[in-house]
DNA sequence: TATGAATGAGGGTTCATTCAT
DNA sequence: CATGAATGAACCCTCATTCAT
């Protein structure tokens, strides 16, 4: 009369994560009980402790596995495209469209301690993306289709601008900009033509 | 042998609102525990309901102090300002400044049930900063010194990037712009003049 | 700016008597605060430990008080009746009448620790009070007015059934007998004569 | 190093009834700790709200468990008997005997708040034992054995008597009266036959 | 692999009591 | 006499984690 599901470890695993990430993004790091989990995931609490070795552990995972994702996406998106501007325009269009398509998982927990782990592996994805523009940019003034500029500055401004797109996508629906007129803005700027 | 320090009400209700602050911006909502805060703000647990209803009433207080602050100090900061382009980059500077200076309040705390007061007061906050900028760009427009744009998009484009701004400061430090470079972007854009 | 109300002790200790036992009567032992019975006294917290050494005292004091006033009633009711019959329908008028008019406080609140001082008053004027009804007996058995019987055992059912009445104020206000159905029923029982 | 004792969820759901009647009925609803029934079930505190929703829930039961376990026994009790001063008699005597036995539960707790299902249990219950004496006295003065008399009062003088020598357990065990007493002073009354 | 009863620290909150004013 | 801010133990309850089965 003992386990009634016999499953392999990785569909197990894959459940719980997908599990996870809905009620993670519910209720948030603390909010979200193992209970939870365990039962959104169809398992019982003590299987959550076969496949993760904690919470945090489940947590973390979560995150990179996400994170990992996106990089992945980032690369296939801007491998063959040439034209600065353009690529300016595709990484922001698909940065929108990931975080509206992947709305369950919001990657940003404060400093709640104990989260260490999923704060690591974020800031080296963090930087990453950063890189990604600062190349874009720099190719773009070292061809000279982009004015001269600090291209570290122009990166954490974009990646700020799409972090407030994440953010306000739980805090204010209402103010989420479309890319379209985010890449303009970017481009050519705010002021009329002299 | 009970209580030791004697205060006024008053002193020590900020005494608690201060200690919170920190509190809450260093743990989150959940994470933050009364006996945190207590501690913070030496004073004993039951001392804390004496000056707050409960834990929500005291973060829902702190929300508000600080968003009526800073809506405040947006009017002052924009009140004899006639250039749209100026605007535009007083306001970027001051929230970039005012941000920086009370980094302790993160004024984000997710879907977090139960806070519903804090985020009805915060979406109104955010409402009309909205509008402030939505009226600078209207005013660009119609004095010709801004080229004809979506108002309500390049609105949100702005509060964007000053919420990812915000969120930055706790999970990416190493990103935070520089509010000229900003003001300079959103004004310019990248793209070389012709 | 300080104290506002001036009232003589004796007022002052009244008011809070008065308000202890409405709030006791409707909240138990545990259930009532010393707050509440400070608001409902209209006097300060602080007040209630000028005229009582604590909760308890205050409790016991509630107690004697009512119970002497009972035992005075009793006193005085009794004392010109000379036919047993008539003191014994007398008697638990008296206690109908008395129970129905001070609902307010029901004289008992289980085994609740540090309740020690009330019961053992309690004790002694429960005793005294069936001391009184088996000399009633006693005389009726002497008289032959009545029958001979235990009039220990007698005066225990009588008190069972009026300590009952009061109870059932509380647990089930519809069984409340009529004095006189009690009386008759006691005196003549049910069975039919032969 | 956590949990040591295993046993079937029956078992100690058992055990926690056991020792939670016995702590009601020393302290009191809210005098009783979950603490402390959870010491007398030795068991942990956690446990306790593995069978239980909460305090109330844990005190629902208990009384629910009692009060149909009483009425059974009623039923049994009366099932056979024909003559309706027996069956008094005998209704009696089993109410006594009950008590006695299971002394540590008093079917009492004022009107301590939050304790609405406790108390609609009971109530249905105090009326169907009501109606039971009710039913024995109407067969009694149909049959000509008993005198004409109001059912109805007569049956809520019993169960005050016997609500009253359940209290007097408490408060004055000394009060205790003898059900043969009983009876018979209820049969027959207390005066003089002339 | 899988289960879920069991644990106990820790959460938010209340309240009798004290004492500087 | 009177006040009420302050204290801290104790309350009910939750939950991450473990382990016998």
């Amino acid at each position: 009369m003992i386990h009634v599901n016999k499953r392999s470890g990785m569909e197990s695993k894959k459940k719980i994560l997908v599990a996870a990430t809905k009620v993670f993004s519910d209720y948030g790091y603390k909010g979200a009980s193992m209970r939870m989990i365990a039962g959104a995931a169809g398992i019982s609490i003590g299987g959550l402790y076969l496949y993760f070795k904690n919470k945090e552990d489940l947590y973390g995972t979560l995150i990179r596995n996400r994170l990992d994702d996106l990089t992945e996406e980032t690369r296939e998106t801007l491998r063959d495209i040439q034209d600065p501007a353009e690529a300016m325009s595709t990484f922001i269009s698909m940065r929108v469209k990931y975080a509206r398509k992947h709305r369950e998982l919001i990657l940003v927990l404060g400093k709640e301690q104990a989260i260490t782990f999923g704060l690591k592996a974020k800031r080296k994805f963090f930087e990453d993306q950063r890189r990604v523009i600062e190349e874009i940019v720099r190719k773009g003034i070292t061809s000279g289709r982009f004015r001269s500029c600090d291209e570290s500055e122009v990166a954490k401004i974009i990646i700020c601008a799409l972090r407030g797109f994440i953010l306000s996508m739980i805090v204010e629906p209402d103010a989420l900009f479309s890319h379209e007129e985010c890449s303009n803005l970017i481009l050519k700027g705010i002021l009329a033509k002299k």
